[in-house]
RNA sequence: GGGAGUUUAGCUCAGCUGGUUCAGAGCAUCUGCCUUACAAGCAGAGGGUCGGGGGUUCGAAUCCCUCAACUCCCA
């Protein structure tokens, strides 16, 4: 059977990724074992798959197959989430370019053209993470506006109501006039505008004095309710507890003091519009400030302004400042450079505006799920987000969960004629609710008036991890208790409040538990000069691409490689290319193995016999170090250990001391352990590499139907023996020395070569002299008693070799050469002797540090007596 | 403006509560090799006064102070 000397990782992904879904590998059932769960950060259903997503998703299934060969029933439960504003930005969008407006369809029309959407797009992202490799359990698949999740966000809604911690209330939001909408933060992009500081006069009531105040909008003179100066401002000393009249319009307000305002700009006065600007909202709420809201919703001014109604705010603007200047209270125009916020959607200007919003209360909430990271029950990797997230919990403010949108969970408050509301989780409990509560009213199913409003797409995500196994409608139900608490959760700090705090307030709430033990904080993927992968940017290779060119295996290794926990990843598609070259790596070491005719009549040489004994011991020596990596969620560390164990230790070291004469076969018993030893690298490394490793496994023996990798156990860690380590250890400093020595000198390797050794204490390699033999291709090892002359050497701890050649000796380079070696050993003597010789070290240094300091001194004292000979050796010559 | 974090080889990062061989890894670089598993490879080599300064200590990349640069979060 030939083998095709480059592995070609497209066609068996495909081949093995389906057999595993055939066999139904990913999915899980409650059962007697123990559980491990993930729920998959649902990604937006508008979204397609990008590097973050990569990262994010090649991380949880590392875990998930990891659990999985550990022996335990492993649950990934993948889904999207609804995304109301990406995704209702869509379909106005797409109904748009169908001469379709918003405006003019119902919500009912809308909607259905938005589950069209969702069906026809919604599941690309899912798609593309089975390319990947991902072995969720696809029958759970989950989407947060399915009936399941969708009735428990109306649930939750109404429970926390009743509680009455859900409220309503008046807060500043991002309105885009145009859109006539609010806008979430993230929508707003602020962008430097050249603008103009307009410095203004207000004069005092009934004196002669004026006040002067700083701002880029002029316009809104009309709806300030103070002015507002530092209280430790000397400047303003006089004005303090006066009221002064805002100008055109004369309208006496107070001249408010709080060390809030900046006295260095402007003028170091401020006025305050409590309705336009977020800032002055706060300070009008603290000082019991009214009030005044200038705009209409399209952003004209509306008759609360008293002048320019009806006109554009810009316009007024513009038409405000010849008045103003007319009646001597424009003081001086500065440009000026300031950020305005810009509709993400319209480009228009951003008016923050006060509208009436659903709240929940946050404080409670906020305590509890700060405790439960405090006390440890949940872990966070790197722990240094314990930091944000208590400062986050600490200063945590009511959430503000309606959205003016129609595509998500519709708040189930129904308003009656009588200004009163009810709230159930439909339209007839609502009317039972409301007659019961008003029986002489008699109202009937017209009278009732939903909420327009959707909630938060995240005030659906927060219950993610008990809705997929529907706990919040069935508390008790089997697959709840058996799942949840998850065990891991793997998502971007960006959301650490957002998603991963409110999770854990939900679970409190509804479970009583920990939504989670273990958080995984992945870094944000950049590009080389350090930007963030974005669309907008353009700047992020496609993912399915680089599968397609370097192999699902090698990119989730190249993207593993760097990408230790919470650190950003700068990537480089030379990642990727590091894999793909490990992927062949191992290929190439199956068609060596392969390669080998076995004869079952010869006898295991002496070589292989310590080869294997040695690689046993490595083996689990590497595997002891990356279970603790694995704990530690050092997963970079676990792949780099587990990458090194099969390229250095078992490609470079173990294969070529056990490698038959070329053309002869190998014995049975190293040929059997080495497939062992080759299966057991493969079960290692499955979890980061799940295609090249089932193939390989594959290859390696015949297997029974059902003898898959991916449902192995994974090997137990087995003990090690230090002895055979540290004289592996001792040769390979020999072996490297050899090497240097041939590639110094120029000898190929073809040709052997004698080697004579001259030991001044122990022997520290003896048993690889074999090995040492066979990798340097030396004839014959000899030990002597005398230094030998006229021969090439190199000393190795204490051991003087000698390589006796033909080819004269360059005694001037070799005395060169020695006389470096012993300056350096000397120079390091003394720091030791220095060390010993001081007082205070001896007196106060534990005794370990001691004698190994004294064994430094010993080792280096023997090696200098050495070099000294065997230069006194060489001058003589 | 407030808070958090980072600063170790050309790049990306390890280095646990200060103490083993004079600071490690991967990649990149350089040198020599088409050696019959692999040039997507093999065998070697070079490269860091651990951001600057000061301090504590017998001893500091590791603790403290200070300065600087960068990043993130909040405002």
């Amino acid at each position: 059977m030939e083998i095709n000397s480059k592995y070609n990782p497209a066609e068996l992904e495909q081949k093995w990724y389906s057999h595993w879904m055939e066999k139904g590998y990913f999915h899980s059932e409650p059962d007697d074992r123990e559980p491990y769960t993930i729920v998959i950060p649902p990604p937006n259903v508008t979204g397609v798959l990008h590097m973050g997503h990569m990262l994010n998703n090649t991380i949880q299934d590392v875990l998930i197959r990891r659990a999985r060969m550990l022996g335990k029933n492993a649950c990934w439960v993948p889904g999207t989430d609804h995304a109301s504003i990406a995704t209702e930005n869509k379909v106005v969008q797409k109904l748009k370019n169908e001469g379709i407006e918003k405006s003019d369809i119902s919500r009912e029309t809308f909607l259905q053209h938005a589950w069209e959407w969702r069906d026809k797009h919604g599941n690309i992202i899912l798609e593309q993470l089975k390319k990947l490799g991902a072995s969720c359990d696809w029958n759970r698949t989950a989407f947060t506006m399915d009936e399941k999740l969708y009735e428990s966000v109306i649930q939750v809604f109404i429970d926390l109501y009743h509680k009455g911690l859900i409220y309503r209330g008046v807060r500043m939001v991002n309105w885009d006039p145009q859109a006539l909408t609010a806008v979430s933060d993230e929508e707003v992009i602020y962008k430097e505008v050249q603008s103009k500081l307009y410095y203004l006069r207000y004069q005092v009531e009934g004196e002669n004095d004026f006040i002067t105040i700083a701002t880029t909008r002029p316009e809104t003179i009309l709806g300030d309710t103070a002015i507002c100066v530092h209280p430790e401002d000397e400047r303003f000393n006089a004005f303090h507890g006066k009221k002064v009249l805002v100008p055109l319009i004369n309208r006496p307000i107070p001249v408010i003091i709080d060390p809030y305002v900046d006295r260095e700009f402007g003028t170091g006065a401020l006025k305050i519009t409590p309705a336009h600007d977020i800032n002055d909202y706060t300070l009008g709420l603290k000082h019991k400030l009214p009030s005044i809201d200038i705009f209409n919703d399209n952003g004209t001014l509306s008759n609360a302004a008293g002048l320019f109604v009806g006109m554009d705010r810009f316009e007024a603007r513009k038409a405000i400042i010849p008045m103003l200047e007319q009646a001597g209270n424009c003081v001086k125009i500065e440009e000026y450079i300031n950020k305005v916020g810009f509709s993400e959607r319209t480009d228009a200007v951003i008016e923050p505006k006060l509208s009436l919003q659903w709240f929940l209360k946050m404080e409670a909430f906020a305590a509890k799920a700060l405790e439960v990271v405090e006390n440890g029950s949940i872990q966070f990797h790197p722990p240094k987000f314990k930091n944000t997230y208590k400062h986050w919990m600490e200063n945590v403010k009511d959430w503000c969960i309606s959205r003016q949108l129609w595509w998500g969970q519709q708040i189930p408050v129904y308003y009656l004629p009588n200004q009163e509301m009810v709230v159930a989780k439909n339209a007839e409990e609502a009317l039972k609710l409301a007659n019961e509560m008003f029986p002489e009213s008699h109202f009937t199913a017209d009278d009732l008036k939903q909420d327009e409003d959707v909630v938060d797409t995240w005030f659906s995500s927060w219950l993610w991890p008990m809705a997929v196994f529907d706990g919040i409608r069935f508390p008790e139900n089997r697959e709840i208790k058996y799942y949840y608490p998850t065990n891991d959760l793997v998502t971007a700090p960006d959301i650490i409040f957002f998603w991963v705090a409110r999770m854990i307030m939900a679970g409190n709430e509804y479970a009583q538990d920990i939504p989670f033990q273990n958080v995984y904080f992945t870094g944000i993927v950049r590009d080389k000069i350090g930007r963030k992968m974005s669309k907008t940017l353009g700047n992020s290779p496609d993912p399915i691409d680089l599968i397609a060119q370097y192999g699902a295996d090698g990119v989730r290794v190249g993207m593993l490689l760097t990408a230790p926990a919470g650190n950003d990843l700068p990537f480089d598609e030379g990642l990727c290319e590091q894999g793909r070259n490990f992927s062949n790596k191992i290929w190439n070491a199956l068609r060596l193995v392969k390669g080998w005719e076995i004869d079952t009549t010869i006898q295991q040489p002496e070589t292989a016999k310590i080869a294997t004994e040695w690689f046993e011991s490595r083996f689990n020596q590497v595997h002891t170090l990356t279970e603790d990596h694995f704990e530690k969620f050092r997963l970079s560390d676990a792949l780099m250990g587990t990458y090194k164990l099969i390229w250095d230790d078992f490609c470079s070291w173990y294969l070529e001391m056990i490698k038959p004469e070329y053309g002869k076969p190998i014995d049975a018993i190293t040929l059997q352990k080495t497939v062992r030893f080759f299966e057991e690298l493969m079960l290692l490394i499955h979890p980061f590499m799940p295609y090249i490793s089932e193939e390989i496994w594959h290859h390696l023996q015949e297997r029974k139907e059902g003898d898959d990798l991916i449902i192995s156990l994974k090997p137990k860690i087995r003990a090690f023996d230090e002895t055979i380590l540290a004289q592996f250890e001792s040769a390979s400093e020999v072996i490297n020395s050899i090497r240097k020595v041939r590639a110094e000198k120029n000898i190929p390797y073809r040709d052997s070569i004698a080697l004579k050794v001259k030991l001044n204490g122990p022997n520290q390699h003896v048993d690889f002299d074999p090995l040492i033999s066979k990798l340097c291709n030396i004839s014959s090892i000899e030990y002597i008693d005398q230094s030998l002359e006229g021969a090439f050497g190199f000393v190795a701890r204490s051991t003087e070799f000698f390589i006796p050649l033909t080819e004269n000796i360059d005694i001037e380079a070799e005395l060169k050469k020695l006389h470096e070696e012993l300056k350096y050993t000397q120079g390091f003597l003394e720091s030791v002797l220095k060390k010993l010789s001081n007082e205070r070290f001896v007196a106060g240094a534990p005794e370990k540090v001691i004698l190994t300091e004294r064994k430094k001194q010993a080792d280096a004292e023997a090696r200098i007596k050495v070099l000294e000979q065997q230069i006194t050796g060489l001058e003589k010559q």
